[in-house]
DNA sequence: ACCGTTTCGTCAGTGACTGACGCAACCTGC
DNA sequence: GCAGGTTGCGTCAGTCACTGACGAAACGGT
């Protein structure tokens, strides 16, 4: 027994799975030889994960608390998506700080249907937690989804558009936004209220 | 073996697997269980269907189609999120004939992650298809991804608000797209052209 | 009635994941 | 510095999703 501490563990056992994952793939690659990598063995791996998929999303967790912070620190006469973007804001020091990791990431979910898949369910569960967000401001809860959805649209597409380095993050959430806005105006202004 | 026709095997399977999923929910539900309720043998099962979970995913292909068609069908010199109302318009009534089926899949797919997962990747594999499409129609592909994002966030609000009997999907069209335009307005108006 | 093609059953095997049990290392109070 | 509770790990056994290989049965056409 080498490491006392669960956080070395669960550290190496990130560390292990996302070389194995960029050598041989997520399918050529078993939760075992992960395991082997950290020094540990297949059941202890399964006590810090639940599942072969979850190494690679650890940091969902404050990812999550970031945005549900940075949406309730934004004022609240602010309308529902001049709110998503003061918070997306917010969250982009976050996006900025973890970006090596992410680089490194990519291709790895790229190749791996499996975990695009995760990723999917990380922006939709995002998705939902901002529209809760939005409603505990006062939002109806019929405009709060939508909202929401647009409002990651905008979010994830920045974050897709940004070229780190020739880009800013907070430049790219604002083109978003105003993309949105000028590709709405060609749908018409008839008379509804929201 | 009594069934030699093929798509005679694979309509008992997925009748089989809606009912065993609504009986014992989807992770109290074997392959077994459902291949023997169909009267044949787990591999057959497996010959009919990828994965577990893909019985209740087999109308994904036509709404594929019916979508990509759809957004073909539309006037060339509509802008993008027009084009997609226009599009989904012509979704529409697929959505209504597959009704009944939905309403008895929504119940097992909210109680199983896994298959809200394989739900939220369906979502996503037809939000780059119609970026695709506006692609080909000759929209900017970065306008095109997060003209798509859009577009189906509200075609999805529209669904998930739809009570049928007591609403119009058509109209649900059109108020969530009405609702993106106004909630856009409150974006402010810079210049800036897409 | 013959033959090539489809479709299925059987068998054996891998890998993800789980529960139960025991042991060793840490933490505490005394 | 030591008894006792807690935590983290190893081991074992087992279930279930999924796959490749092979043979047999049923089908379609000639």
């Amino acid at each position: 027994m080498v490491p006392r501490d669960r956080r070395v563990v669960r550290d190496r056992l990130q560390r292990a799975a996302l070389e194995l994952f960029s050598e041989r793939g997520f399918d050529g690659t078993t939760t075992e030889q992960i395991a082997a990598r950290a020094g540990v063995t297949e059941r202890t791996y399964f006590r810090h994960f639940p599942d072969k998929r979850e190494v690679l999303f650890a940091a969902e967790d404050e990812l999550r608390t970031v945005t549900a912070d940075a949406l309730r620190a934004v004022p609240g006469d602010l309308e529902p998506l001049p709110a998503l973007r003061a918070a997306f804001h917010g969250v982009v020091p976050l996006i900025e700080r973890n970006r090596p990791l992410a680089e490194l990431r990519a291709p790895v979910l790229m190749a791996a249907p499996a975990l695009l898949e995760r990723e999917h369910a990380k922006t939709a569960a995002l998705v939902e937690l901002v529209a809760a967000g939005l409603h505990d401001r006062g939002v109806d809860p019929r405009v709060a989804l939508l909202s929401a959805r647009v409002g990651m649209a905008a979010f994830s597409t920045a974050i897709r558009r940004w070229t780190p380095g020739a880009s800013d993050l907070h430049a790219e959430v604002d083109e978003a936004f105003d993309d949105v806005r000028a590709l709405s105006t060609a749908l018409g202004t008839r008379a509804r209220g929201v």
